[in-house]
DNA sequence: AGGTTTTAGTTGTTGCTTCAAGTAATCATC
DNA sequence: GATGATTACTTGAAGCAACAACTAAAACCT
């Protein structure tokens, strides 16, 4: 649209258009294979694994939906419908945060952790699989490194790792 | 779910679990950022404007469904119904294949391909900050070398690059 | 204390994606 | 050269996500 005030384009080289056709063939390919794969083993969409996962590492088994938002890079809005049908399911529960009367704490049910416990090993083995078999040794460390300055652009306060706040 | 018969569950070692973690917070960011900088600048959603700068590459600004299907792992049913809009506004045209009664051709209008020159470098440059301005020179090969090995377990015929078919 | 702002979450609508079913053209086989 | 199978797509219904508008509690600010 707005193309004319632009100094100039600076088009990707050859190595980096391949890259970038490469990165991107992978975020296309990848979220729909641990999609279909959870769907078919735990009946579960990725998001909704994901969200029971993180959960289920806390000491209590339960988070601040502000919190899961984050990590899981999802709006409020998308998480409460998420979230209820969850609690439809009987995964999990609500309960208004003791310290705030705004904030609600998703708790995982028994069956909620179960669920976690079943889904967890095929969800593992599926990774391993598609990610860890195809590379080399060194590889995995340098895959951790690009990753970790790519997300320096894309998620600068590392809200997504759980890291947000490291207090001073 | 049947987690008996497995032998053993291979879980990842620190190092692994978080390149994991970063990697998929990666393919969480990536496609949200790409999807809201070409809503903001060209009213196209990623998606979109993938299948429309595909076809712009063809010499005859024209391409098979099917073939713009697999190179952008989409099912049909999805491509028939983005076409449909895309054509609606006027951004290409369908046509039947004289070769094939049953195949249709996608061919770019005029507007469309104005329109992916004009949101093209923006997209670019885009690119060039999240990714390409993050990474050490090095880390450029490493990177495409890293996700060349991934879709050699995600897309065996790598399909998605275009290079399905090479003739004998 | 009172009023504004911010934070936390919910709800409803709209639109895109997926899925299942259907049509029609072509290929394969006998 | 008819029949069955495959391929290429279309269509309609259902579900999930993004967006906007809303409620309510807490924090902030004199």
């Amino acid at each position: 649209m707005a193309d004319f005030p632009t100094p100039e384009t600076r088009w990707l080289t050859d190595e980096e258009r391949t890259a970038w056709l490469r990165l991107i063939a992978v975020t296309m390919l990848l979220p729909s294979r641990l999609e279909s794969e959870l769907k078919r083993d735990a009946g579960l969409s990725h998001f909704e694994y994901y969200v029971l996962a993180m959960i289920s590492e806390t000491p209590e088994r339960s988070l601040l939906l502000t919190e899961v938002a984050a990590r899981t890079n999802s709006s409020l809005s998308r998480l409460s419908h998420v979230v209820g049908r969850l609690e439809g399911q009987g995964f999990l529960s609500r309960c208004t945060s003791p310290h705030d009367g705004r904030a609600s704490l998703a708790r995982l049910t028994e069956a909620g952790w179960a669920k976690v416990v079943a889904s967890a090993p095929g969800h593992v083995e599926e990774v391993r699989t598609v990610v860890f078999d195809s590379l080399e040794d060194g590889q995995v460390q340098q895959l951790s490194e690009i990753c970790a300055r790519l997300l320096g652009a894309l998620d600068p306060q590392h809200v997504l790792l759980g890291l947000g706040e490291r207090l001073p």
